[in-house]
DNA sequence: TCTGGGGTCCTAGGACCC
DNA sequence: TCTGGGGTCCTAGGACCC
């Protein structure tokens, strides 16, 4: 039988943090989404409080100074490199593994069936809180899906942040306490629906028929009451490179000119296609879009968005560019204050498929040659040394970080500072 | 004044084919 | 009972995840 974990970095954002700079330890601390819009982290002391996940912080602003809050703007940056090293640790310690989110990964137990397992995941534990300063639950069992619902019970129930769910036995009491709500591939629609056939816990969906469950909900539905039942219909998946690739900003203040959007559309399409390059793909299109406010009434609104193909694949930031202007131009209509826009790559394909055009223009690999060089300096300098000038030099309409903790790891300028007597 | 961003998968329905 | 039948491909929209 397999044994699946689950790794989740407790408040994994707040918890960054906090590792450089150990005095908010037990201090209220909440983490904001791009342009400080909305409160997507929470410290423990945070969710006591009261404040939502996902809430707009404007109007938390006041509760938050009166009750201490530390507030940070996102700092990717910082979670991206502490991800990197929480999950190099999970490696030496389970080579098979998949990494499934910026804070969790599965591992592959298999091999421990029979021995200690919970003492293991206890050393794992104690081991990425020692080497990275990351606090992690660790959730296990025969699926993915009862992993997921063991660390759920790991955060819950525990105080040594492990759970191992691979008893028949613990599973009937278990289940039942847990709301249906929190299973893993249940979200807000298929609850409600569920609640009014009267199944409410994971138990009551373990044992659902399944002809009924079929006919009412997709084949993901089914795959998860499988999984509730201990047979494992989701494997370990190796991570694949991306099918389409999105970038995507609100803007800090209203953008009525063209000029301005000409520059976040590039500043966008140049980002995407850093990524691009760097899973080695090709994209066959671009969509472009742009939307005046979704929440002030009184603005007139608009929104709209365009796409086109390419002739052959590309990668080339500058060729893409043009592209995307071309559709942002086509849909841009003055008198509105744009609040965001965006782009997509779509039909992203390995760039070992390029099929070369006999009617392209030849030049002789001078486009690779420039990318690399762009890509290899800002390696080399830091993000953003070298960029386009399409994309602007003031960027005035550049998302709000007003409240960003240092680049700790990632910027020699920002390395913190130790003091010694 | 101020409300995030980036993904995936599945299904239904339409267009089109023989 | 059944009122032509069966298949593919594509897209839009919906649902979920973090």
């Amino acid at each position: 039988m397999p044994v699946f974990a689950l790794v989740d970095c407790n408040n994994f954002y707040a918890s960054c943090e906090r590792v450089f700079n150990p005095a908010l330890e037990g201090k209220p601390i909440l983490v904001l989404s791009n342009n400080d819009g909305c409160i997507i982290a929470r410290s423990n002391e945070v969710k006591t409080l009261g404040i939502p996940m996902g809430g707009p912080f404007y109007k938390w602003r006041d509760f938050c100074e009166k009750n201490g809050v530390f507030v940070f703007s996102s700092n990717y940056a910082l979670y991206g490199d502490m991800s990197y090293r929480v999950m190099a640790t999970l490696k030496d310690f389970c080579p098979t593994l998949e990494i499934y989110s910026i804070d969790e990964a599965f591992l592959d137990l298999e091999s421990f069936q029979g021995k200690d397992i919970i003492a293991h995941a206890a050393l794992i534990r104690k081991k990425v809180k020692m080497w990275t300063g990351m606090p992690v639950s660790i959730g296990m069992g025969p699926t993915k899906t009862l992993a997921k619902i063991a660390n759920y019970l790991a955060k819950k129930t525990t105080s040594t942040g492990v759970f191992d769910l691979s008893d028949e036995v613990l599973r009937e009491k278990y289940l039942a306490d847990c709301p249906v709500s929190s299973v893993w591939g249940i979200g807000r629609r298929i609850s409600r629906k569920l609640e009014n056939m009267k199944i409410h816990s994971a138990k009551d969906l373990r044992d659902a028929d399944l002809k009924i469950m079929r006919r009412n909900f997709s084949v993901v539905v089914e795959k998860t009451i499988r999984e509730l039942r201990g047979v494992s219909c989701l494997p370990l998946e190796d991570v694949q490179p991306r099918k389409q690739i999105m970038s995507s900003r609100s803007f800090n203040r209203a953008v009525t000119v063209l000029s301005e959007l000409e520059e976040a559309v590039s500043h966008y399409t140049a980002k995407a296609c850093i990524k691009l390059r760097a899973q080695r793909s090709l994209a066959n299109g671009v969509y472009v879009y742009i939307h005046t406010s979704l929440f002030n009434e009184k603005q007139p609104s608009y929104g709209n968005g365009a796409s086109l193909s390419f002739a052959e694949p590309l990668d080339d930031s500058t060729q893409i560019i043009s592209v995307a202007l071309h559709c942002l131009r086509s849909i841009y209509k003055s008198g509105y204050r744009y609040s965001k826009a965006g782009i997509m790559l779509l039909d992203v394909v390995p760039n070992t498929l390029k099929q070369f055009d006999l009617l392209s223009f030849d030049d002789n690999g001078k486009s690779d040659r420039i990318m690399k060089m762009l890509d290899g300096i800002n390696k080399k300098l830091g993000k953003g040394s070298i960029f386009i000038c399409a994309e602007g030099i003031e960027r005035p309409w550049h998302m709000k970080s007003g409240h960003r903790s240092p680049r700790y790891t990632t910027q020699w300028s920002e390395l913190p500072t130790v003091f010694c007597k």
